[in-house]
RNA sequence: UGUCCUGUGGUGUAAUUGGCAACACGUCUGACUCUGGAUCAGAAGAGUCCAGGUUCGACCCCUGGCAGGACAACCA
């Protein structure tokens, strides 16, 4: 039945079960509704960056129309001058199309439909559904009630059709200050849903659009933008997150009153991923307190962010399909989004040998100024990917965690007397270890079995481990970023009295160091990615000047020794 | 002391006219391996929030509870 999807692959057809959404297309397909159109939009508010968030609505909204053959949109809702600006606009775009989705021309603003949005409130006054309101912000909230007391009416509620037609024009026409005067809705203030008690759909805002510049001082609200937006579109299902699930009956009633076409709004529970957060207030403030270096800091669940890590639009893809799509409140392991990386990566990563922590070696019985070039995989998942070539001389520099003076049960590397193999090249002994005066190890000393050389007729001498490796003579210095998670808690807004979200912070999430390579990456650009045997996952930094390689790691590989390590700690 | 939504292994998602719970991640074994990776084989882990009811049979339908979430911006 339903077997594993490679990341790639994510849009191919497969058995699967369908997700509560799918499972309303299809019956609207078979019904006919809409003659079997499906169309849907993915309508972020120009005000912030995208996240991972907004990757699995994106998805969402454009892998149900690309499987059923329908179409989709792009729509910036920006009806609030006032915290929306192009800079973000461009980002969003760059994101979306990053993330492998094209609008073709259906790229949209609501903004555009600020006229027709203007006359269908005309409509609306003229049916008698709504009203110039003078009250304040503050007498409105008070007159609104609470969830559990109703609200009471305005005393503005009953003028005249006439007299609102006039006021609404005037406050188009400027004659009005911020905040004196709104239009809303006529509908029920007694109602035990607070957006249908009698909602603003305009309010006076003498700002000036990032679009329309100061041809409007009065702005649509949501409420009245969003469904009428959809509607205009032509936008059969109209996916958006939980916490607009109270606004739907506010949302029909629009259409209803109006008599434009009807699209349907359907919730989904929105994305939590452990150990970060979601939200873009605070995102927001982690980039202006500078707990993070922007926006696009690796560490940040931003698509930016995610995309400078290292990760891959097909990986990210792989995670929505992988996430699902319910009601039900959510908190997905992070380890699914580790894998999902894993998986694209391991495919398509070229292996390169980096030492990140070195320890020099020593091959005494290797000639002094000899050097040899080594055969080297590419890529192992791809053998017709071909070959690399690997300088070995007699001085090394392999991993500090990959000798022990005085190894414990499981360890398979590295320690004195004790053989493991160098990986594609030959298989060494360590014979002693060099110690300082303060008894610190500063090098060791080994030899080489020359027949053991990979590749010939007696080389396959079984040795406990395999070991990756530089040549010092070789090697060129890079700068290395490790990064771990942001917070150190699960819900990072699981916090102490009096303390918030970021007193979870991880202080350890970002360690620079330095690494040692000698071939392989010649020529790398930004975003490269590569993988450090038996190390991880890591990309080429936009920071990268010639001479100064910067490398992000994305993602650790699987570690079965560290993972003992961790149980005997936990012990 | 309101309305609406939701409640299935550690996590997430399934179970399509009601037929004794499946898949993925994670975890644990083992095989294989010149990456303690990958791959392959296997295991443990829920009896579906609780209590009643309908039914030959309920995760699914009904009733009543309980728990969690959303809603009181002229934000989206």
């Amino acid at each position: 039945m339903k077997k594993n999807v490679s990341p790639d692959k994510g849009n191919k057809e497969e058995e699967r079960s369908l997700n509560f959404i799918e499972q309303i297309i299809i019956e609207d397909i078979r019904t006919g509704k809409n003659g079997g159109r499906i169309h849907t939009r993915f309508p972020p508010e120009p005000n912030g960056y995208l996240h991972i968030g907004h990757a699995k609505s994106i998805c969402l909204n454009y892998g149900l129309a690309i499987k059923y053959n329908g179409l989709y949109n792009l729509r910036f809702d920006d009806t609030n001058p006032l915290t929306e600006e192009v800079e973000y606009v461009d980002s969003i775009m760059e994101d979306v199309r990053w993330l492998g989705y094209d609008w073709e021309d259906r790229l949209y603003y609501a903004s555009d439909y600020f006229e027709q949005l203007y006359e269908w409130a005309e409509k609306l006054v003229m049916k008698g559904k709504a009203f110039v309101c003078d009250l304040s912000a503050e007498e409105m909230s008070t007159h609104r009630g609470t969830p559990t007391r109703p609200g009471t009416e305005s005393p503005y509620r009953n003028r005249s059709v006439e007299e609102n037609l006039d006021l609404f024009r005037r406050m188009r026409a400027g004659e009005f200050a911020n905040g004196e005067k709104v239009l809303r809705a006529k509908i029920d203030m007694s109602s035990p849903n607070m957006h249908m008690r009698d909602p603003v759909l305009y309010r006076i805002i003498h700002a000036s659009h990032h679009r329309t510049g100061d041809k409007w001082c009065i702005y649509p609200t949501y409420d009245y933008a969003h469904g009428q937006s959809d509607s205009i579109e032509g936008i059969t299902h109209s996916i958006c997150t939980l916490e607009f699930e109270v606004h739907r009956p506010l949302y029909d009633w629009l259409i209803r009153e109006l008599e434009i076409f009807p699209s349907r709004q359907i919730e989904f529970a929105r994305l939590n991923l452990s150990y970060t957060i979601m939200s873009k207030r605070k995102l927001l403030q982690l980039v202006k307190e500078g707990h993070v270096n922007g926006w696009d800091d690796p560490r940040m669940p931003t698509i930016c962010g995610l995309r400078r890590r290292g990760y891959t639009p097909g990986s990210i893809r792989y995670f929505a399909d992988r996430i699902g799509v319910a009601k039900r409140d959510n908190v997905i392991d992070v380890a699914l989004l580790e894998h999902s990386v894993r998986e694209d990566l391991n495919k398509k990563a070229t292996r390169v040998m980096a030492v990140l922590s070195p320890l020099k070696i020593v091959i005494t019985n290797y000639p002094e100024g000899q050097s040899e070039e080594i055969d080297a995989v590419i890529n192992p998942e791809m053998p017709e990917l071909g070959k690399r070539s690997v300088p070995f001389s007699r001085e090394l520099l392999i991993e500090r965690d990959d000798f022990m003076e005085d190894p414990p049960k499981k360890f398979f590397r590295l320690a004195p007397g004790r053989e493991v193999r160098l990986k594609y090249a030959y298989i060494i002994k360590c014979e002693k270890a060099v110690k300082n005066d303060l008894g610190e190890i500063t090098e060791l000393h080994c030899t080489y079995d020359p027949l053991t050389r990979s590749g010939l007729p007696d080389a396959n001498r079984k040795v406990k481990s395999t070991i990756h490796w530089v040549s010092q003579p070789h090697s060129q210095e890079v700068e290395v970023r490790l990064f771990d998670r942001l917070f150190r808690k699960e819900n990072p807004d699981d916090a102490e009295e009096g303390q918030d979200f970021k007193s979870n912070l991880n202080p350890e999430s970002l360690k620079v160091t330095k690494g040692y390579i000698t071939s392989g990456i010649d020529g790398a650009g930004a975003l490269d990615k590569f993988q450090f045997e038996r190390l991880g996952y890591f990309c080429v930094d936009p920071d990268s000047v010639p001479g100064r390689m910067v490398f992000n790691r994305t993602v650790t590989l699987r570690d079965a020794w560290a993972r003992i390590g961790q149980k005997n700690a936990a012990r």
